[in-house]
DNA sequence: TTGAAAGCGGTACCAC
DNA sequence: GTGGTACCGCTTTCAA
């Protein structure tokens, strides 16, 4: 290992010179920096990040806490927060959770540890354990897509309520009048938020949603299977699903196609996050674009804010949808 | 921020005394580590990772480098090295490369600052700058899936080479003998494996392929649109089509749809590496499963064992591959 | 502008 | 078994 003290031998300077060329050059005079950088390729030296940090407190880095690395929503604002942070000098530490409470804990304890600076959850839940509440208060954590339950942390999401109620209100402009949802994890922010549009619409226009009707609890593509199978198994099927991410909707075109059903004459189906997949299903799925990247990079903005100490502009943002009408819903089968 | 010197106080014992009862604790009297233990919860102590790292020399952590995050069957791969390393204690710094050189570096440099320890490589780049070529020789890295080319570096990689062959068997079995292939990246060992694969066969059965039937150059469903529509504008257009990925057959189903053909009835596609997706195509994909997870597993097992110094048994590991019979492939239109 | 030296927060060797 | 302390590699005052 070339440390910084051989450097400093062979350029014949002191420690202290050979860090400040590397680090403010400006300090140092032209000939003191030839002869250190000299010296430094000679020895091919490099500084050793570890020692840096703990000298400075700060090791520039962040963890990642996603429940599913192989949800390409998820993978889409990963890339965002990896590229954001690669900017700003800052590296990425993954930590796929698996949704359980033990990993999170001791991922999230990295940022009390010294290990990474600061945190972004993906997931719904508070990550810390009980014994490490207390010290995570000070901690700069943000959550992207979800909400940390009952929590103060900044976050930064879809206006789920507003885009549930533009899927209704394109499905009711076809006459659907009979609707089923298929949900992933039932307890997050997210879920209330996107029945809760969907409901509002429903009582505006005075239909009645049957809570039968509502299945599924995980975002998973044998989740829309499965979930179709309830629901079409039903004396009254709906003529039109919500999914509520677009592998179940995936999976729930491909249940309902195993029925016999066309789609979207007998059965329109919606998705949501717009997964590059999704426009090339059979058909291409109507649903709702979520800018996954950009929720990734502005996550980084914001934790890297806290991370400084700047004073936050807004603690919560709500980003514009857009739906996307492909050919997986259309006029009601009368 | 709390310190050991500050526990250490708290339990009137010696940071000596501290750093033992949390490293070893056998090494300290039942009392003195009750003390300990009682002022380490008191204070809400956690040893300062970095600090650590810098006495120890490692840093436990590892960089995956991954050229495209969005690629499900990539981040199948991770998924296994995160696993696998945060069992064994390891973190995983997450370097999304896109494919440039530039950024390779970077993450690659990663290694030799002490950021972390050791380096998985998914694509086939060697991954260090020019300048850091001889430093980057003693640096424990295993590639999985590629071949770093032209070095010595350990690989886990499937039998694409038989792999390719059992498809042509499987299309040659329904008839066909007029072949159409949709490559991803040209210049890697996988794509040589899996073109010779191919051509192995169809020469055995004296069948000539055309090499101007040989098209598309990236692992995205826009080269597999793409692709299909310069394979089908041939005057003699292919019944069966080779994809070197699933995105790419997912790319070419829909283009060919859109051409009015049916699959398999009019035109046989096959893909490679059995993403979640692919069985729900309409119609399910026929392709070959690569244990993505276990391969992932198994880098970093491999790795590990380069990162402590300890022999390896083998340098090479090439992995059985499943083929899947689905129905994007059936008897060749007469 | 440069160097000496005191840390950063731990670990581990050496005495006792 | 426990404490004193040198040291990991670097940064940053403070003086010169």
């Amino acid at each position: 290992m070339t440390n910084i003290k051989k450097v400093s031998e062979l350029a014949g300077v002191s420690t202290a010179t050979v860090s400040r060329t590397l680090k403010s050059p400006d300090l140092v005079t032209e000939q003191t920096r030839e002869k250190v950088m000299k010296a430094v390729r000679a020895a091919g030296y490099r500084p050793n990040w570890l020692a840096t940090s703990v000298k400075t407190g700060k090791s520039n880095s962040i963890v990642v806490l996603v429940p599913n690395l192989v949800n390409p929503f998820f993978m889409r604002i990963i890339e965002g927060i990896e590229q954001a942070a690669q900017e700003q000098g800052y590296s990425v530490l993954l930590g796929d959770t698996q949704g359980k409470a033990e990993r999170e804990n001791e991922y999230a304890g990295m940022v009390l540890s010294n290990r990474a600076d600061g945190l972004i959850q993906l997931d719904h839940s508070f990550p810390f354990s009980e014994s490490d509440e207390e010290l995570a208060q000070s901690i700069p954590m943000v959550s992207v897509c979800e909400r940390i339950a009952g929590r103060k942390y900044p976050f930064i999401e879809l206006d789920n309520y507003a885009a549930s109620r533009a899927l209704t209100h394109h499905l009711i402009g076809y006459g659907h009048q009979r609707f089923g949802i298929i949900a992933g994890q039932r307890s997050s922010q997210i879920h209330r938020d996107r029945l809760a549009g969907i409901k509002s619409v429903l009582e505006e226009e005075g239909i009645v949603f049957d809570d039968a009707m509502l299945v599924g609890e995980s975002y998973a593509i044998d989740t829309g299977v499965e979930g179709a199978r309830q629901l079409l198994a039903n004396s009254k099927p709906p003529t039109a699903i919500f999914c509520f991410n677009d592998d179940i909707a995936i999976g729930a075109m491909f249940e309902a196609k195993r029925h016999g059903l066309r789609i979207p004459q007998d059965l329109s189906i919606t998705g949501f996050d717009n997964v590059r997949v999704s426009a090339y299903m059979d058909p291409p799925l109507t649903t709702v674009d979520q800018p996954a990247y950009e929720m990734g990079r502005r996550a980084v903005e914001v934790l890297l804010q806290m991370i400084r100490r700047e004073p936050l502009q807004r603690t919560r943002e709500i980003l514009p949808f857009t739906l996307l009408e492909r050919q997986s819903t259309g006029p009601a089968k009368t």
